[in-house]
DNA sequence: CTATTCTATCATAATATTTAAATTTGTGTA
DNA sequence: TACACAAATTTAAATATTATGATAGAATAG
């Protein structure tokens, strides 16, 4: 129980893996392509991630033609990001 | 700025820190020993992770003669694990 | 003062994660 | 079919994290 709960905010918690949380929510939707020009990261690293969040059920893929677009799984992904982000805030 | 997020996520990404925040939060206030003794886990282990805790401001120490009393520093870390833990109950 | 209890730290070994580069696989289309 | 583009995988190396056992320091009881 606890171990998955440590899973799945470890999968979250690492620089990259939240940039790529946030924009992908902010776009609703997003291609890895269109993650790795936005972001500016090599295209295999942001493959990686995206595989990382995918196993821990953080988003969910979609293949069209060539391109694999990406959304977040659950609001409450975004709610932890938010709440620790205010944290920040108020310190 | 999303290096400290992740840091802070990073801090509670762990099944024994898990624990050791529920616990702590559940009695308020535990001092190492007591924390030892009721999750069974072994002394030095506990103290590397608060060590890590305190490192990140999830955790706040106070010592009192022989033994330091540990508390959670600040309720938004009970928000994201109740967060997540209700996620997994909707599975 | 001495022994005991509580906590933290150190050194080491075992694991796991991250990064980077190269390559491979898959898909659509000229 | 062959080409171009998109995405995923593989591998190796570097780095970080975790567990363990031994030990050291601080405070207190006797």
């Amino acid at each position: 129980m606890d171990k998955n709960i440590a899973s799945l905010l470890k999968a979250i918690a690492h620089p990259i893996r939240i940039k790529i949380v946030r924009i992908i929510f902010e776009h609703h939707t997003l291609s890895v392509s269109a993650i790795h020009t936005l972001l500016n990261i090599d295209q295999p690293i942001i493959s990686l991630h995206l595989g990382l969040l995918r196993k821990q059920g953080v988003i969910i893929v979609e293949k069209k033609g060539k391109h694999s677009y990406y959304y977040i799984s659950n609001r409450s992904i975004m709610q932890v990001i938010e709440i620790i982000s205010n944290d920040f805030h108020s310190n």
